[in-house]
Parts: C-alpha cells; sequence; structure tokens
DNA sequence: GTGGTCTAGACCACT
DNA sequence: GTGGTCTAGACCACT
C-alpha cells in the first residue's frame, strides 16, 4: 500500500487509507502512538503539510486521538473505524468496476472472473507486523 | 454511470468511460455518429471544453475517429476496444477494492460477501438507448 | 466580525464564523455565489490557502456547497446550520463566561450585570445587507 | 473550571484563570503559598514547564509573588486581582457570544434564553477547597 | 521532540 | 475565471 503521487486519489486520503489499513489489520493497536508528522512525511517522501492533514482526517473519523506535544494516538475503537473505512473503501470500488461492466454489457460470469482475477493478482499485505520490529514498538501509553 | 463532478476521478474520464460503455454495449456502433460535443455537454450538463478533452482520449484510443467538420465516428473495431476498456477499467477497480481490503486484513470470505453486496446493489444500466432518441441515430456511414 | 490574526481561535474558524454570520443574517441567502477564494483572501487580507481551508469546513457542516470551477453556493438549510452554529457558539461563549465568574465566585446578580453590560458594548452589525450593494448581489442561480 | 487540553485558549492562560478563581474564591488567601510548580502540574496533567508559564503569568499581573527558593505566595490585593480578572473575563466571553449571535442577526429575547440555559448549565464548581488538602494549607506568612 | 496554523507560490481539472 | 491539492518553510504552544 505505497502512496503514489501521480494517482488521482490525493496523496492525504492514499495516507488516510494507509495508516487505517495498518490499523485495521493490527500493526498499530489501540493505544499505540502512530509515527509523528514529519517521522511519517520523511517515511512517505511527502511534505508534512500533506501527513498533517491526512492526521487531521484521521483524528475526525475517530481513528485517533491527538495529545498536544506528544503524538497521535490509536483511539479504543480504532480498529472498528479502519475495518468499517476499509469495507466501505472495498464496497465503493467494487461499485464502480461492476457498474463500469455492467454498462459496457459484459455478461456476469465474465464479471465474475474478471473480479476472481483481481483478487488473485493482488500481492499479500507486505507492509505488515514485519515493517514495525517488535522492539520499535511504542509502549501502549493510553491516553487519559 | 452517470456523471459525478464530485468524484475524485476526473469528469472528462468519466465521460470516456460513458461513452465507452455505450459503444461496448451497442448503442453506438462502429460507423454511428457519436453526439456532438455542444449536444454532449448540453445532455451531461459539462461544460463542452471537458467534453472535447474526453473526445481527443476517446479518439487517441481508438474509440472512435474525428472527420474534420462533421463529427466524431465510432471506429471499425471499436467495440472490441470498449469491452477491453471496461474489463480493464473493472479489473483496475476491483484490485483496489480488494488491495484496500487485504490491507486491513479483511478475510476472503468477506471480501467476496462485500464484492456479492456491491454486486447486487448496482442498478442495471438506464442510460442506454434512451439518451439517443431514435430519429437522432445517424446513418451507418463509415468514414473514408 | 472582523478577523483578528492575533486571536488564538484559528484564522480560518473566524472565517467560518464570519461567513456563518453573514448566511444567518441573511446577506448570502441559499442558492447565492459566495465570495471566490482569492476575492475574499484579498478582503480579508488572509492568505488563499486560510480562506480554502475555511471553506472546505463550510461546505463540510452544510453551509454551501462547492461547483467545480464555478463557486461556492449557499445551501438550502444554510440558513438554519447558520443560525444552529451562532447559537451553538454564543451558548459556548456564554459557558465559559460563566464558569470563570463562578469560580471565581461573583454573585449572579453580578454575573447578570457583565453581562448586561457586554450586550449593551457589542456594537450593531456593520457589515450587514449594507455591505454588499443590491447591485453586486450575485444572481440567485441554484446549483442542481 | 478543569483545564481542557484540547481548547483552543492555550493551556497556560487556563491555568491562570483556575489559580485565579481559587483566589478569588478564597479559597488561596492573601499570603498563602501556592502549590509548586511540580505539584500542579501532577494534578492538572499538565507540563511542568506550562505551570511555569502560568506562575511567569500570575506573578506579572500581581496575582502572587514569588519568594526565591520558597515559592509563589499570594499578593495582598491578590484577592481584587482575581475579580477583577475573573470580571474581565466573564466580559469578554459575553462579548463574544454576544456579538456572534448578532451577527448572525438572532432576537434579543434568542439571545437572552440562550445566556439563561448556559448560566443554568454551568456545574458549581467542584475543584475548589478539596484541591487543597487543610494540612497543606500554608500558615499565613506573608513575604517581606 | 510533538501537532496546529499560517504564508507563499505552484499546478491541476473544470467553467 | 473557479476550487483542490501539494510543496516549502516558518512560528506557535506544549512535552
Amino acid at each position: 500500500m505505497g502512496i503514489d503521487p501521480n494517482h488521482h486519489v490525493p496523496i492525504y486520503q492514499q495516507i488516510v487509507g494507509h495508516i487505517s489499513g495498518l490499523i485495521g489489520a493490527g500493526v498499530y493497536r489501540p493505544g499505540d502512538l502512530l509515527p509523528s508528522v514529519r517521522a511519517l512525511s520523511l517515511e512517505l517522501v511527502v511534505n508534512p503539510n500533506t501527513v498533517q492533514r491526512a492526521y487531521q482526517e484521521i483524528e475526525r473519523i475517530g481513528l485517533a486521538r491527538t495529545r498536544r506535544g506528544v503524538g497521535m494516538f490509536v483511539s479504543e475503537n480504532g480498529v472498528g473505524v479502519a475495518v468499517r473505512h476499509a469495507e466501505s473503501a472495498a464496497r465503493d470500488r467494487f461499485r464502480e468496476g461492476v457498474a463500469v461492466a455492467v454498462s459496457a454489457d459484459l455478461a456476469a460470469d465474465r464479471i465474475e472472473a474478471i473480479f476472481n482475477e483481481a483478487k488473485g493478482s493482488v500481492p499479500v499485505r507486505s507492509d505488515g507486523p514485519q515493517s514495525v520490529a517488535e522492539g520499535d514498538r511504542s509502549p501502549t501509553e493510553p491516553p487519559p
């Protein structure tokens, strides 16, 4: 789930999806400290303002909470929010794909075949637990 | 497959998909005259410049050819191009949706369920033949 | 209701309050075109990005809707949103003031007196209808 | 009057208001030793540097005076300063609230109603005497 | 160190 | 012309 600056989806939204996916997958857990704006901007090679905007959205949708001067912590119900976010995004993409196919009169089993082909071609996530070494895990310090 | 001006996919690309779908579905057939830029801009409530840009793309990918002073005609192999275009677009969307779901660690059968849900919720195309009045159908006049 | 760059309330929030007040007061009416980002940034002597951020919030809370390439239009229920926004902001400020006074053990009638004093000292809005000459009113062109 | 780290009013100003309120209410009396920076930072769950900054302000406005190596003592005229501080803060908030309401054209009696609503909803201070254990009260030892 | 806000200036899609 | 996004760099309050 790298960031593609040339994709039509805004970078800040890609970042939201990126972080949300990591929370949904349990890489970041409730109470965990997310990477700082500056750290993530260096990692993703993106301007800090763009990361900042993503983090605003991440807080707004309830994935994490800010502690001034400290950082962003995954919220208690962050996993649920992330899963719902992913399901909703996936559903939207699937709907768009089906709509495109139906409008071009593709047969139902052809659509099914394309879906299975797509499913098979998506690489299994490679930025999961191993991207955060155990020793690097932030201490689980829940905000008050 | 209406045009959504608030979607992050550029409107001109949405128009390409729209016309491509109609060609793929046989609403416009090889040799048919596509609606004029002005007519389509009125129909889709979109600026003529944007339609013009879509038509450039439509020509570029081989869906239709321009005859100066006359209009755009669906090319001989337009149906094949349109079908491949739709399959490719659908596959891309499916891949994106699967990628999002996988990155959030959704189970394979959950992904399948979301896909079926999406498939069921997409309405059958309603912008087909009736968007081109019978009397407006150009005679099958292939460009030289 | 001018913008004060030194106030601790962020400028973009002040702009939201400014525009919201004008909508609540009927200076901008549903369907009206709001001033462009650039125009307002010149008028308020504020960076366009800051106005842009305010406009994002204005759209998010339902005060106005964007039409790409055209501008922001006051939404149908914008007046209601604006009035609720103003009531909520006023209530918050009143609560804060009362809390401060109560915590310092000020007597109830002293608090009342301070409130009346404040009410008397607030100048009647001077940026109302007269700030937008009738002839300058944008045509009421409701978005589709 | 607890400290809200997410409020846009700087925390150090909130602390000034907090201490000022306690002085105005007679919880801390002229000559009393205020809690140490460290103690208050623990009590309010705020960084010592921030409390330090608040104490600088508290001294600056004449609420208390520092005796090096000993601590901060409520000044002789501290009660008057605190009461004026509270009145001024309350007046400012009331003015802001009225300004917001007036700018959105809310009727005078609606504003009055919102004020009364706010007045009724503010809980009676609960962080008063019990925040300073009886045994901790410093003897009334006026600084030289 | 942390996030939050702001200015300055650029490019994009769309009208 | 319009709004939307992004980079670059600064300053702020807070830890």
